[in-house]
DNA sequence: CTCCCCACGATGGTTGACGAGATTGTCAAC
DNA sequence: GTTGACAATCTCGTCAACCATCGTGGGGAG
């Protein structure tokens, strides 16, 4: 879920601003998100309220509504009277991100590894066999899915909603870093084995291995993004 | 700053529901806070905007925008087209919370055990040694005051943003479970060993050992809790 | 050319209104 | 008496228009 870390840009994207309100579907939040992700704002632009609104055909509340989450988010910044701008994360933050993220995640995988009855067992070895298969039939991108499959999976597991509460907030903050650093050359060979040693110590109910594997499986990711974009 | 988990409940508190804005001092948002927090609103309650706008003297937009933010913070949760309440963290999530808080914490004193420097390393110690001070004194609420101080300066020394972000969140959610775990019986002295494994741990810029103290040192604190309150 | 002041731009907040979704209560039919 | 449909009500979500406040930049004074 980090070697490839993407969120489905909801993938509509084609021309939804007219002005009149038919294509109302999707909630102005999600709309300005879209809009922000996509980089149809650029990084550091100003958002005023009112352009924003105009531009999505909403009013100025929705607008600033969607503002106040999105800044929760982590995907805008706020100064009282000075407006909102897309918030741009620099490498430096992402490291960051990915640091937390790799705690937060040994924690759910320590309570995986707690948790997980024998049927979730082999669900996650029939993940990491796909996986297996994907990779020798050299389709790099559908492995890297499985992969997501398998830390949502872990992360279901954990049973532990705070946890997976941050670590989502956290992904979307790293919605411009959508490497997919398991494409790198040898990385997906690593990957499978960190996540070959994540499964079994959870197979085995360690929590401790658990966790340390996946803190590493991570901070290896970490390092692959560092090196890939310095 | 686990140890006594608490917010300084903005103490001017006495009677500012005049609807005349006189008192328009607190943003609404600290005021609907403030009033979640000192129990003035009972858990579960549900919070129609247009009473607690009049409740407060502020307009509904206002009332909006601060259950947004205190919806991301945790403090109420909120249904589409059937309002907010206030919410309740129970026994069980309290307990997630600590963990998390845990293992991030544990992540700032890694982080803090490879910045530090030896101004620093004093810093902690004389914070330290002040506690040591007020403990042989029998003030075990100053001492809980200065554990909160040292719990504060190591997340200023880890020099991460993201990860101190994370933890005030989680810290705002744990409100209601203000209890100074470091006035049981027995749990000073605990604490006292606990910090001081942990500072020791920073001085000699040891990053496993000073998650390693954070983390049995927090897990401690979330077992008295758990007692405390079972 | 520099500096200060003020008008303008944008936000934060208010009020009023309207539609949509959800809940509740009533009433009729069985 | 119970059940189901329908209507009234409640509350939110959004819009529109408005005003106060704060930042900022440009123009006038020196």
């Amino acid at each position: 879920m980090v070697d490839e870390i993407v969120n489905n840009p909801a993938t509509d994207n084609a021309e939804t601003r007219r002005t009149t309100r038919t294509a109302a579907l999707l909630s102005p939040e999600d709309r300005l998100r879209e809009a922000i992700v996509t980089g149809r704002f650029q990084p550091s632009e100003r958002l005023i309220e009112s352009d924003v609104a105009r531009e999505l055909g909403v009013g100025r509340s929705a607008v600033r509504t969607a503002l106040a989450r999105l800044e929760h988010e982590g995907l805008v910044e706020h100064e009282r009277h000075r407006g909102a701008r897309v918030r741009l994360v620099g490498a430096r933050e992402a490291v960051e991100i990915l640091e937390t993220r790799a705690v937060l995640e040994g924690l759910a995988a320590r309570h995986a590894a707690s948790n997980a009855s024998p049927e979730d067992i082999e669900d996650l070895k029939a993940i990491l066999a796909e996986m297996r298969r994907r990779l020798d039939a050299g389709d790099l991108l559908a492995a890297s899915d499985q992969n997501a499959v398998l830390h949502g999976r872990i992360l279901e597991l954990a049973a532990h909603a705070t946890a997976v509460r941050l670590i989502a907030t956290l992904k979307s903050q790293l919605v411009r870093f959508q490497y997919r650093t398991i494409l790198l050359p040898g990385r997906s060979e690593h990957s499978f084995g960190e996540h070959d040693a994540i499964v079994q110590a959870i197979a085995a109910h360690d929590p401790d291995a658990a966790e340390r594997a996946m803190r590493t499986h991570l901070s290896h990711v970490a390092e692959a993004l560092r090196g890939h974009q310095a």
